[in-house]
DNA sequence: TCTATCAATGCAGTTTTTTGCAAGTTTTTT
DNA sequence: AAAAAACTTGCAAAAAACTGCATTGATAGA
């Protein structure tokens, strides 16, 4: 048998199954486990599968990216991102909100850092399950199509069953007097109960929305603990903020 | 024997059994290993097939090049996943797996019909928000990293509380006689929660995993009550399906 | 007819590739 | 913490590939 052949035998059973073991490899094709290894580490290395402890998987739809090239606003959601980033330790439990300035912060996770993260967004999980050293945790519930996010009793529940150590999270709209507010009354319930799960809550907000408001209230301003802007801290459009209990980044 | 009858016989050769080795050739032929290495050598610049280690093969046979790209076997799975959607009804509510086939499912779901869907599969789910008139639930959990789906206790707990008119499955391996496999425990414990938590079960499975199997078993083949292939429910590769209790199509 | 030319072929010696094995280490499981 | 499985590295035998060279045989021109 041609090694072509049987790389070629290899990659297909991957594909079939998604998984495969070395032993069972080497035991149908009826040659050493060595060879296998070495066949599969080629493969590996030419990017047709990815190698694993004892086998292969398919690199299937993993690869694909999400990525939506018109964010708006992105140079200033990536600069919030990356002061947020900061906030990050090995081994922290955290959860990510959803929306582009969190899907952004999601995207800068390094690779190297051990992290539980929990989330209701789906963009985020997809990002998030490409990162190696990540354990991300799915919250259930009913999914909004706007948002792509999990909605409703189901999700509320689940979320108070957890505690996490500081959860990221966006808001619609920000007031230094009104607090966080939003336009809908199901995201209100659903960040409460986001907020609830947090010992500590950090906000993610570009300054564009600093001082508006809108009908639903999720909580005042001295429920978060700190505030992330694109701007520096010292910034006077910061001023109003700066009288409450809130860490400025 | 003329150069050009002989590298017409070695092309024959290549294309009648997608490979060859030299050594065959030479004796086949009757001249020395070292012409036959020169034509294959010149067959290989002139394109006409691919030399390799040991002897070459067609160029057809290479299906490397649209692998990454392109889901395996998208055909046939497509073909499965038009007649799954046969069984969907306005208002049902069923659950789909993870997996390219039943992703290629979700796809297929037309825009005008009111559905309610269950499922764990993180890009299943995205494809589904997009479709106005679904209703996605997700079930939460840890997410696997491979499959990018939701795994773990808590994945199955929030499966048992759920009861739907069927579930759109696939599987690793199926065999008519040893049932469906996997190659995961974790995904097996899944795969049962799943099937409890439906009325009827239909599996989605290209036949080229037909009478194959695996370490752990997720069920016996009564436990499914349709099959999808992308063959006609007459051909002979089923057959030995054809005395158990299932509905083929 | 003879001979110089040249592609085609086969052979011998050397180099490269492939493969399996063994010893020692790391990772995973129990 | 121990045991099992998987991985790494180095090595050696075998197969295949490459190189240079000699032989063959066909062919064109003297």
């Amino acid at each position: 048998m041609l090694k072509e052949e049987r790389q070629q035998t290899i990659l297909n059973e991957v594909e079939l199954h998604n998984r495969i073991l070395l032993t069972d490899i080497a035991e149908t094709l009826d040659v050493s486990i060595d060879t296998v290894r070495r066949d599969v580490k080629e493969l590996d290395s030419e990017q047709k599968l990815r190698k694993v402890h004892g086998g292969a998987i398919s690199l299937g739809f993993t690869t694909s990216s999400t990525r939506n090239t018109n964010i708006y606003a992105l140079a200033e959601k990536t600069r919030i991102a990356e002061k947020a980033l900061s906030l990050l330790k090995e081994g922290s439990v955290f959860f990510v909100d959803g929306g582009t300035t969190c899907l952004e912060l999601a995207r800068l996770i390094p690779a190297d850092l051990e992290l539980t993260c929990f989330t209701l967004s789906l963009p985020v999980a997809m990002e998030l399950s490409s990162k190696p050293k990540v354990t991300v945790i799915f919250i259930g519930g009913q999914i909004s199509k706007d948002a792509q996010i999990s909605i409703g009793a189901n999700a509320i529940h689940n979320l108070s069953e957890i505690k996490v150590d500081f959860s990221f999270i966006g808001t619609g709209y920000v007031d230094s007097q009104y607090g966080l507010t939003e336009f809908d009354w199901d995201i209100v319930q659903l960040k409460k109960a986001v907020i609830k799960s947090a010992k500590k809550t950090v906000l993610l907000c570009i300054s564009e929305k600093l001082n508006s408001q809108h009908r639903y209230k999720t909580c005042d301003l001295n429920a978060i603990n700190t505030m992330i802007t694109e701007l520096e801290p010292e910034n006077d459009l910061l001023k109003s903020f700066r009288s409450h209990d809130i860490r400025l980044l």
